[in-house]
DNA sequence: AGGTACGGTGGGAGCGCTCCCAGTCGTGAT
DNA sequence: ATCACGACTGGGAGCGCTCCCACCGTACCT
């Protein structure tokens, strides 16, 4: 504020030059004492600090990143047709776990929203014109050729979620498989016999864990996996009223279904209901993501919340070590899987 | 791609003097074409496009910035406490509409979240430190001094949403109190005898509006604006709730609650259920914002919508015009106000 | 023929930093 | 007293662009 206000009319902000004027030194100088470089003695540090107060000077990023050939930022790449997840807290809650680990670092967080294809290309170009030290990557498809690309120009990047069981690129996952799996058994243990899933599109590698996470807790409970238990979808409220219609055309016996996600267990509730099925007496019912449709649900649905914005400080802690590790080609890639919770809610 | 490719572990991405070298002609003659300056021939404009094509040159914005003084970026300023909102569409669309219309500007959007006071003065002295051109502000509370910050270094802005009824600085809002007041006209055409309301804060504007469209529907209807029958909260499930029971006991005959937002018309629908009555037979609920909870409810939440995208876009309008009209002294501060539309659902 | 306009063009002078290379100076060893 | 050697320091040389001014023609006037 000191600061601020000293320049309202006058020209420009004060230059690293006038903070070395000032306080008599040279401008190596000044900068050292900005950087925090410890070749500099106390006393000479201690007049240019001053000096920097009186003159309320802070550095032009600008400039800085022009000589340093650094950007002092990272994007937060978020392809549009994702754009409605963010309306899921998962969205809102990465990005505040983002802005919360990067607030330490001082680097910058840019926003890119990639709509069309053609953005989708000038974002590579754009990347690479050293616009960012690194890149964080939402909700990546397996055909996405974006990670490939930053990788081909060596730009660090990190992915939220795999794009399959081997992922090359460095990435923060949540345990989608083990989360499953304690939903589920969390249905078995409660005493239901026929316990269906409602998958997400089986080509995308999360609905491929998380089938994986019901077909374990199936089996660890002697149980066969049977396929006509198992219906899947595409994420969507209309996807899952589908799927239920179909569990339920298939074995009207079922007593408790594991929906992928709490958006489509939003529409099998909906197809419960108008088959008159009670939940969770009828058909006990969990979802996944723990997000606001679950507990606004009636009854409130059981959820595997995944650590979502403990994902976003993961990535950047990722991304910093990955901008880091890219001097020492010792340092390897690393990723990291995060636990999941199941929250009880009446509807199991 | 083309460009990208050509570098992969070449040093670095080529140069304006490289573009100029190979097209045979000058550094200027090249930037000018890059900027589309009219004063270029046919002939040499084509050649350098062909070199720029060939070298796969991107600009380099860094450097644009530093030699123009401009940032060719505009921060979106998200103060914390809101962040919650974040899982509200009213943000996801927000940002939508503000990376939509970015997306013709080759502006960059800079996410800033403010946590902590500090942060917050820190803020002022980075967006002067020419880091940004414009700040977009979302859901300024009254005594926010930021606005007044921005305004005193001259950095433009805009408010989503107005502080006061004499808001000095540009802004973009939708009308509530229109809003309001159809919603409460629908109560009453729909022969609703005793309508009450739940209000946000009223030290907020947004509040203050609501309440106002609340009134003049009542009033315009022949009727009085009876004290009892208004209840204030915090725009939070609880303060719904609270605000209910109160309106319920001075008022138990009401037959129609219009809250001022989704969320406090959810906590309100959950005492309407306890203390046994019917939405909409007993009661008719109508809410604010047209939320997902809305569509979630059950029965659905008749609501007044935003036009919120829209509204992300015409920030960022007015934050260009604002960036433009520093320049001629004339131009009049931008000011708008964006319509709602009633969304009829079961629940009225 | 000599002027006068311009449309076009080249390139110097920075923008505000970081990097890095020469110093300068004191200190302890010889 | 001399020398070597760090600890500090100053400032030149850019980073890649935009701005702007001088300059070159050619077309069009007197």
């Amino acid at each position: 504020m000191a600061g601020t206000r000293r320049h309202g009319a006058g020209r420009g902000r004060p230059t690293l030059e006038e903070v070395a004027a000032r306080a008599g030194v040279g401008r190596g100088t000044v900068s050292r004492v900005i950087n925090g470089s410890p070749r500099v003695s106390d006393r000479t540090r201690t007049a240019v600090e001053q000096a920097v107060a009186e003159l309320g000077y802070v550095p032009n990023r600008v400039a800085r990143a022009l000589a340093a050939n650094r950007a002092d930022a990272v994007a937060l790449v978020i392809p549009e047709p994702e754009t409605r997840l963010f309306a899921e807290p998962y969205f809102s809650d990465i990005i505040r776990g983002v802005g919360a680990e990067l607030a330490d670092t001082d680097l910058q967080l840019l926003l890119t929203l990639i709509r069309t294809p053609k953005e989708r290309q000038r974002l590579a170009d754009y990347l690479s014109a050293h616009r960012v030290d690194g890149v964080l990557l939402v909700s990546v498809h397996a055909d996405d050729p974006l990670p490939d690309l930053l990788e081909r120009i060596e730009m660090p990047a990190v992915l939220s979620g795999r794009r399959s069981a081997h992922e090359s690129v460095p990435y923060v996952d949540s345990d989608n498989t083990g989360g499953a799996q304690s939903a589920v058994e969390h249905l078995i243990g409660r005493g239901r016999e026929t316990v269906a899933t409602i998958t997400g599109p089986l080509d995308m590698y999360v609905a491929q864990c998380r089938l994986e996470g019901y077909s374990a807790a199936v089996r660890a409970a002697g149980r066969e996996v049977e396929a006509e238990l198992v219906a899947s979808a595409d994420f969507t409220e209309e996807g899952g009223r589908r799927a239920m219609r179909q569990l339920l055309s298939q074995r009207p016996d079922l007593d408790g279904v594991f929906a992928a996600s709490d958006v489509m267990a939003a529409g099998a509730r909906q197809v419960l209901r108008e088959t008159g099925r009670v939940v969770p007496d009828d058909v006990a019912l969990v979802g996944f993501e723990d997000s606001a449709v679950a507990r606004h649900m009636d009854p409130p649905l059981t959820s595997v919340r995944q650590a979502t914005e403990e994902m976003g400080r993961a990535m950047v802690r990722v991304l910093l070590e990955e901008i880091q590790g890219r001097s020492d080609r010792t340092a390897k890639r690393p990723q990291m899987v995060l636990p999941t919770q199941l929250v009880r809610r009446e509807s199991s």
